[in-house]
DNA sequence: TAAAATATTACAAACGTTTGCGACAAAATT
DNA sequence: AATTTTGTCGCAAACGTTTGTAATATTTTA
């Protein structure tokens, strides 16, 4: 069955094309009556109008870009889901691919949006940070980008992150409110700038606010690392009371060691980590957390990109703030 | 600045537009001095086809839709994943949408797939079923449609989705082998053609081959509902030596309680659930599960929609099979 | 009643491709 | 030398819209 189409409906209604197509868009031109006729029959019919025609027509797609380096991720799956709510409402539909981390893959996903003529895309940088030519050559298309979570240093774009210092430092706050003696601090892969950024932020409260507590600081890439990494230094004499997980990943790992080792949650051993909850609040006590949510960070970037569409360049760093969130591990 | 077009190319190289468009697509009526002018012009002025006008006129785009009950969902976005993945081989890309398990929104993320025209959809049906005939309206505008996970009975339809039965059997299999004595089975909502079927496979297998087992069955919607009859039930003097969970939704509410409780696993109590292991391996010891792998589920769906859209109709309901996957729960 | 204003509809070009067919030359065949 | 084949390339239509402008009919105004 052949789709309909204007030209089917004006032949049937014995009208032009371009009638037609005013009708359906309750055009002032045309009549009330025949705005009756035509859409009683491309109700009958079905007639759906064909997105292609129009973008190619209109030169404007109703389509949204998104970058994000795996969809199978506690974090950019909210931040997705965010983003998909946010563009129904406003008529948009999404295209979503993964570069999973590869620069490669990027580059071809950015290909595709561009031969697809999205009119914006989000992204999440991929670890290897090269490639940022490419952003511009959107932009010099007059394709806004909106960049989320992992973002450039180049400030000619439009950025949302998390206030991963913030985070850290809220962290901290808590930590020391605690009165925490000795303090074991597990942070994300050393390769990210993220990782270091909250570290030193960490750090820097600590040193100035609680000189006096003990601190050790680590990098785990992965859970099983962290998890490596806790039971050997629980095997030390001069145990930590507290332990900061920067990552779910991380958080995975320690939580892993501390039911293999039977520790006792918050009395031996107190737990707070940056996350945005799922994880920490599988386990009982449920585990403290600061929040990072993707769903708010996909609102605001959402925001960004009408603001960027429809105004002139908004060029921005905005950061969604975190709070913390009390489970029973502190 | 103006994207460059096949017409710009032309002018500049004085050919026409035709001769443009076969060079670049290496046609051989095209010689190869003017291939190689074509090639560089292109490449110089990166040129991109336009999809749309491409769609436009060859009446076939390169995108698949998706439609999922929720992006963030560990289940179906290892799904998508894998579905994304195989697209991007392919040339194909993706357009994912969400329904939230609301009829509304299913019907009009179809909407929103007929306009685009997408060349196939790949649905998870939400639970409010009365809808499949808007899928009949996508098979007569020949659009291939696979079910996967939540499928129609309506056997017009291509359909995967897991051997549910087989994996509520495995684990069924497993219990006897422990030689459990009592049995705690919960599975997910009641409402759910799946949790019935696993449900009533479970039963008739134990009946079969282990009556004297002593089993409980009960349902829960959520992971808090799981938690707290858990809860109840370990308080009762006749304690349950073994715990089967049928969903990660059980399996977390299970786990806080027996975190909660202290419960010594497996020794005191033994555990098994139907996950596709992310969930279980976050534990100490990791939970032994049967596998449902979003994944390859994902892949054989690709495989079903090209299949369907190459050759005529494929009218088969494909489940991938389930594995167990030794935990230390057990 | 003629002129002007308004209401309603139609025409046609354009968006960027693809593709069947025809045009023309050069090369090969008779 | 006349004819056929082959190699290159261009013309033009089509895909389904949108939209500026022209055309016609109807009403209002002077």
């Amino acid at each position: 069955m052949t789709n309909t189409t204007l030209k089917l409906l004006a032949q049937q209604l014995q009208l032009s094309i371009s009638t037609v197509s005013r009708a359906l868009k309750d055009h002032p031109d045309i009549s009330a009556s025949t705005k009756e006729k035509v859409n009683a029959l491309a109700q009958s019919l079905d007639y759906e109008p064909n997105a292609y025609a129009i973008q190619l027509r209109t030169q404007s797609s109703k389509i949204l870009g998104v970058i994000v380096p795996a969809i199978s991720n506690l974090f950019y799956d909210s931040f997705i889901s965010a983003v998909e709510e946010e563009s129904r409402k406003n008529g948009y539909a999404l295209m979503i691919l993964q570069s999973s981390n590869n620069t490669e893959n990027e580059l071809n996903n950015l290909k595709i949006f561009r031969q697809n003529r999205v009119s914006g895309v989000f992204a999440c940088l991929s670890t290897s940070i090269e490639n940022i030519e490419v952003y511009h050559k959107m932009n010099e298309r007059e394709i806004p980008v909106v960049f989320f979570d992992i973002v450039p240093k180049d400030n000619r774009f439009t950025k949302v992150r998390m206030a991963d210092e913030r985070c850290a430092v809220i962290a901290a706050e808590k930590i020391i409110q605690r009165n925490a003696k000795r303090v074991l601090a597990i942070f994300g892969d050393e390769g990210l700038s993220i990782s270091q950024k909250r570290k030193s932020a960490f750090q820097n409260f600590m040193q100035s606010y609680s000189p006096k507590t003990h601190c050790t600081y680590f990098h785990a890439k992965s859970s099983k690392e962290a998890e490596d990494l806790f039971l050997k230094q629980a095997s030390k004499v001069q145990k930590a009371d507290t332990v900061f997980c920067m990552t779910d990943e991380v958080l995975i790992g320690v939580m892993k060691a501390v039911q293999a080792l039977e520790i006792k949650v918050p009395h031996e051993l107190g737990i707070i980590s940056i996350s945005n909850g799922f994880i920490p609040n599988l386990y009982h006590p449920h585990i403290s957390y600061v929040e990072t949510s993707g769903f708010e960070l996909g609102k605001l970037a959402f925001v960004q990109m009408m603001a960027n569409m429809k105004g002139g360049k908004t060029l921005t760093e905005l950061t969604v703030d975190a709070k913390f969130v009390e489970g029973g591990s502190m």
